[in-house]
RNA sequence: GCGCCCGUAGCUCAGCUGGAUAGAGUACUUGGCUUCGAACCAAGUGGUCGGCGGUUCGAAUCCGUCCGGGCGCGCCA
């Protein structure tokens, strides 16, 4: 529709002199229902270049639109108001051809032709596999997950893609914390001290290392490996303790995104970016273009170059790299894959790091454009009032599970879903229960369930419907609101999608469910003549199509009965 | 000190590339179930959009500055 004005106000504006050739009307949806249902704030733009009051543009502007005939079907009405809008209201039959669309799409209404934008890898979650999933990891895997979605939905070939590393230190240490926890179990001498974690006192074996990890799951993999093999891996080395650790806490983080409803189509593991020694040409290659260097007995990446305060560390003097490197070698091995976008999601403890990574890739020679990134803030969690620390190593977390299991996986997601990306979270858990009464992911569910409910009853009392549908029946203006809402859908997961911010969905959404509820509370469909009747069931199974599509973008059910 | 994010109703948050009287949920007050689901609807109370300057016909939105909160500034990721 904003094509055919816009199309329409060009032609118009092209037989007046002193338009700029490059003059592009804007549209907008009026915040008011009395403003129409389309505006331009064109006459306000040319006042400057037509040297005449924003009003008399306006008005002159709606007479020419006017004499060059409109098509009132999709048009009905320009108004000038105010300080020189253009108000526009659609036609009826734009209306009733958008109802019909709806109906005829079905489950696809907003989706458009698969792999018609090309191929697009969203790489989120992405937590090496030293504890549960927390909270904080759920806002990143629901909000890369939904983008996904959205990507999907416009017309992308996408894959999930969950990068790893099971080598380095922190690994190693989540390997001693094991054995150390397996020794106080099969030896019975073993002796215990006391370390302070942040004011609380905790016992562990002595030989439990330094910045251990504290939570229990550590003590649960020691128990199973105790009472498969006994006392026979004492002499062991920390190995095969961290490779039972990682194998037991992938299977939880796994078994976690499955009950959001996530799967991830790859997991890229870090190790596989030294294979060929691929990660040393690139500091080879650096070293070339004088970006790199060797001091202190590491090699340096020249950030400085980039405008950075400080070089960074790429070869730390052990001769392990820092994990920037091997992320320019991914980033890399990601372009080098051929996708159109490539989407990372990222807390905001990253968002400085990243641009080195960019850096790296375009000194390289490589075009780092298909490359965005979702940034999201932290989630704070809360405890007896007090904000509390996250941090998996000291066993301070909620655990993802320990929130679905407290508020349904449903609202998990929407609750991750309804706010954007940055704005910081408040998280307290003994409030959850309460709030997730009022989540208002329950209104939209409600409201879908009411249409199936309706549609049930309908069966029961044997109501036929006419096969061919009277749209213009719909006058009442519950019904027209609604409509104009519904088609609003392919437009919003557009823009979502292009933005990366599902929670414009979301909000949609709860708009799509207020008005089919009023026009529930205003209109009645069974018990009305065959034909009104008929018409009003086919708005009721197009806001049903609508709000069953939208939570599906979300990963969130549509109930038939709640 | 430097960089990024945030500051909107009592609380949690929307507000799209600057637009018309600043919105929603929740909380509170009041009214509404003999009719398709009351997990609902209708109405009301509630805001100097953190402060001050600037740009603009027009600023919650853009720019500057200050205040307050979060996150970074590791040979951790």
């Amino acid at each position: 529709m904003q094509d055919y004005l816009k199309k329409q106000l060009l032609l118009v504006l092209s037989e007046i002199d002193g338009v700029p050739d490059d003059f592009e009307p804007e549209f907008e949806k009026p915040k008011s229902a009395e403003h129409g249902d389309l505006s331009s704030n064109a006459p306000m733009k040319l006042a400057r270049y037509l040297r005449k009051s924003p009003r008399q543009i306006a008005e002159d502007l709606a007479a020419r639109l006017q004499s060059a005939g409109l098509d009132t079907d999709r048009i009905s009405s320009i108004e000038v108001a105010d300080a020189g809008f253009l108000n526009f209201r659609y036609g009826t039959g734009f209306l009733y051809r958008g109802l019909e669309h709806i109906l005829g799409a079905g489950e696809d209404f907003g989706r458009k032709t698969p792999s018609s934008s090309g191929r697009a890898l969203v790489e989120f979650v992405s937590a090496n596999p030293t504890g549960p999933l927390t909270v904080g990891h759920g806002r990143n895997a629901v909000l890369g997950d939904t983008v996904a979605n959205l990507l999907e939905w416009a017309g992308y070939d996408v894959t999930r893609e969950y990068y790893f590393n099971d080598a380095g230190r922190q690994m190693r240490i989540l390997g001693q914390s094991v054995k150390a926890r397996y020794e106080a179990i099969a030896n019975p001498d073993t002796k215990f001290r006391t370390i302070d974690s942040d004011g609380i006192e905790i016992v562990v074996p002595e030989s439990f290392p330094e910045d251990g990890y504290l939570g229990d799951y550590i003590k649960d993999v020691a128990a199973s490996l105790f009472e498969k093999h006994g006392d026979t891996l004492l002499s062991e080395s920390e190995e095969i303790f961290k490779s039972a650790a990682e194998k037991s806490i992938f299977k939880e983080i796994n078994a976690a995104l499955k009950r959001l409803g996530i799967h991830m189509d790859s997991f890229f593991n870090e190790k596989t970016l030294y294979e060929n020694d691929r990660v040393y040409e690139i500091v080879d290659l650096l070293r070339e273009k004088d970006l790199a260097y060797d001091k202190d007995g590491a090699v340096w990446f020249r950030t400085t170059a980039f405008g950075k305060e400080k070089d960074t560390v790429l070869i730390k003097s052990t001769g392990e790299p820092t994990y920037r490197l091997p992320d320019i070698g991914y980033h890399i091995d990601k372009l080098e894959r051929g996708y159109n976008l490539i989407v990372n999601v990222f807390g905001a403890d990253h968002i400085a790091t990243f641009p080195d990574v960019l850096n790296g890739i375009r000194a390289l020679g490589y075009n780092p454009d298909p490359i965005d990134v979702i940034i999201y803030q932290f989630v704070t969690l809360i405890r007896n009032g007090q904000p509390v620390k996250m941090s998996t190593r000291k066993a301070q977390y909620v655990t993802l599970d320990e929130l679905m299991d407290e508020v349904s996986e449903d609202v998990t997601r929407f609750f991750f879903l309804m706010r954007s990306a940055h704005t910081h979270l408040e998280f307290d858990l003994d409030l959850a229960k309460e709030a997730s009464d009022t989540n208002p992911v329950f209104y939209l569910q409600y409201a879908h369930a009411r249409v199936c409910s309706i549609l049930r009853k309908a069966e029961e009392v044997g109501f036929s419907f006419d096969d061919d549908t009277n749209f213009s029946l719909l006058q009442h203006e519950a019904e027209t609101t609604l409509i104009k809402e519904l088609i609003l859908f392919p437009e919003v997961l557009e823009k979502a999608a292009a933005a990366r911010e599902p929670h414009r969905v979301s909000n949609y959404l709860r708009e799509v469910a207020t008005r089919f509820t009023q026009f529930y509370g205003q209109c009645r469909i069974i018990g009305e003549s065959t034909d009104l009747a008929s018409a009003r069931m086919a708005l009721a199974r197009a806001s049903r199509i609508v709000l069953k599509n939208g939570l599906t973008v979300l990963g969130i059910s549509a109930p038939e009965r709640m």
